[in-house]
DNA sequence: GCCGTTTTCGGCCCGACTGTTTTCAGTCG
């Protein structure tokens, strides 16, 4: 029984070799529109396959459900076999190298009959790449430089690490004189939980734009110039990462900022959208047809906003962390708004370590931080006594520990701080399922956080049943980073989230949206889910230090993308009601 | 390959930038 994940990841797969292949180009694409919709899908795809109406998916027609059937019963796919056998495989590697795109990939292989990137290079560094027509010099001379960049930096990083390059360069350009508005775009706008490139749109006049260019690529944390336009540049920063940065003017503004935030899947509906109304919609902005049916920039339809754009698609305003073509459009059609959690909606810090286990600090010192920081609670929870490695607590140490935070806690009243902290336990799930210490001890904590932290391998249905256990635990109020994952490292766990989150919310168990950037764990896609389910969540900075209390915000972006508003987040609640909560 | 309140065929988002070219193809977002 394969899952949507894998069945989608089929599907991109003949998307990229059809690329590679030479393939109508439109023919390629509607496998990725198909493995777009089956990922975004709530329910299991495999519902669709026992009643046999794949075809009711969008964009999955005849031919593609055919190929699913197929995959679904014998294991493999033809389609995707002959263009393997067709395709070297090496060559998908190189669809990664920015500058190279699959028509030149192929060129290249033909012409030179090589498949690896090692290869690659060489080919560049000996001039053979060059002397191939419609390539020359520089483009030989980019790929080498791209292929280096890949193999120092990856093509990705953190969300964490781009947001430290976009803020200062954000606010060093918004200094610059002429610059009238200023917007990070890109998937950094939209909180994908790891991010390719920095996007930077301004709005200025065009006579300042050469200023704020030669500004932009002479700044600081440049090392590469990789273009300069008169509406766009783009560098290299010292840590791999390119930003592009666009000039428009205020008018386009708008447009400019909803075409460069993106998704690309979400701007095809948009146009698409805009089509079906007899418009067109642009970087430049909103415009009506000609009789031929193209873009007539004689007839632009006014707009100060997004807001006003979108309601000139009968949308309502789709927050930019939403636009991802999963659902949003359907939503916005019928829903006016809808509050998303914001950063100064947490009122408590939940899941934190201490030196009694693997943290830096103290309990006292992570209290005191978390009070200069304006929060009204800490929960601390330490790992529990099989995580050995991680200085996991006995049942004696842990009695010690609840002296500890008495005492702590005693302390605070009489200092009249208003703050309090919380005996908790990050206990492990066993593999059995079962916790980490007995129930009469299970019970003398405030609150249990049941995370797995070995086992990571166990097939998908033993997993999932190991999670359900711990759900049902009575004493359980919360599962910690479900899948394990930590991202561009090392995948996550297999197991059933959708079953997951339905048992989860059925047992009024949260499961936690784990803020380190490492992890945004449980994944923002099963938003739509959770909404469905009534799922619960608290946004848990899993701080190992007094720094890592503020990756918060990370978790606060994931969660605003996962469509949570703060009534579904439980460290939105004030201390006296938290505590309530965790005692009902 | 998918899709249809103008369509079962003929489209499928579209403009900037670059490099290799002398008018354009490839790539990107």
């Amino acid at each position: 029984m394969a899952t949507n994940e894998e069945i989608a990841d089929k599907l991109r797969e003949v998307y990229n070799l059809m690329q590679l292949a030479g393939e109508n180009r439109f023919r390629a694409i509607a496998f990725d529109r198909a493995a777009q919709t089956i990922e975004s899908l709530s329910d299991p795809v495999q519902q669709y396959i026992e009643n046999k109406n794949l075809t009711d998916l969008k964009g999955v027609g005849k031919s593609i459900a055919e190929d699913i059937y197929t995959f679904e019963e014998t294991g493999s796919m033809p389609v995707l076999e002959h263009l393997k056998e067709k395709v070297p495989a090496g060559l998908v590697k190189w669809l990664n190298i920015s500058g190279l795109g699959p028509k030149n990939i192929l060129k290249i292989h033909k012409e030179l009959g090589i498949t690896e990137v090692d290869e690659l290079k060489k080919a560049c560094e000996d001039g053979r790449v060059a002397k191939l027509p419609g390539l020359g010099k520089k483009s030989a001379g980019k790929i080498v430089k791209s292929i280096e960049w890949l193999q120092q930096f990856g093509e990705r990083c953190l969300l964490s690490e781009a947001a430290s390059i976009a803020q200062p360069m954000k606010d060093f350009l918004n200094q610059q004189p002429g610059v009238k508005q200023i917007e990070v775009a890109g998937s950094l706008r939209r909180s994908k939980e790891t991010i390719g490139d920095i996007d930077i749109l301004v709005a200025a006049e065009p006579d300042d734009a050469e200023k704020i260019f030669d500004a932009f690529v002479n700044h600081d944390l440049v090392v590469d110039v990789l273009g300069r336009g008169d509406t766009k540049s783009s560098i290299r920063t010292g840590e791999g990462r390119q930003v592009d940065l666009r000039i428009v003017s205020e008018k386009e503004y708008p447009a400019a900022l909803i075409y460069f935030t993106g998704s690309k899947e979400h701007n095809v509906v948009m146009r698409q959208r805009a089509r079906s109304r007899n418009m067109s919609l642009n970087e430049y902005g909103l415009f009506g047809l000609t009789g031929e049916g193209e873009t007539d920039f004689d007839q632009p339809v006014d707009f100060a906003s997004e807001e006003d754009i979108y309601r000139r698609l009968d949308l309502h305003f789709i927050p930019p962390e939403l636009r991802e073509d999963r659902g949003e459009f359907d939503f916005f059609e019928e829903n006016e708004t809808f509050p998303l959690i914001e950063l100064n909606d947490v009122c408590g810090v939940v899941h934190a370590h201490s030196t009694w286990s693997d943290g830096k600090y103290t309990i006292e010192k992570m209290a005191r931080a978390c009070m200069e920081k304006g929060y009204e609670y800490l929960g601390i929870s330490d790992h529990s006594r099989t995580a050995a490695y991680a200085g996991g607590l006995s049942i004696d140490e842990v009695q010690k520990q609840w002296e500890e935070i008495d005492q702590l806690n005693e302390k605070l009243i009489e200092e009249g701080a208003d703050f309090v902290v919380f005996k908790g336990i990050e206990s492990d799930i066993l593999s059995d399922g079962s916790l980490d210490y007995p129930d009469e001890i299970l019970d003398g904590f405030d609150f249990v956080i049941a995370s797995v932290h070995s086992g990571l391998e166990m097939p998908q249905e033993q997993m999932t049943e190991r999670f359900m256990k711990a759900i049902e635990h009575p004493a359980v109020q919360m599962i910690g980073h479900p899948t394990g994952r930590l991202l561009l490292r090392r995948d996550g766990s297999k197991l059933d989230m959708n079953k997951l989150i339905d048992w989860a919310a059925q047992h009024n168990t949260a499961i936690e949206i784990n803020a380190n950037p490492w992890r945004l764990d449980m994944d923002w896609r099963h938003g739509n889910l959770a909404l469905e389910k009534k799922l619960l969540t608290s946004i848990n900075p899993d701080a190992h230090s007094i720094d890592g209390i503020d990756d918060i915000r990370y978790g606060v972006m994931i969660a605003r993308k996962a469509k949570f508003g703060k009534e579904r987040v439980l460290n939105t609640l004030s201390a006296k009601k938290f505590r309530k909560w965790l005692e009902s």
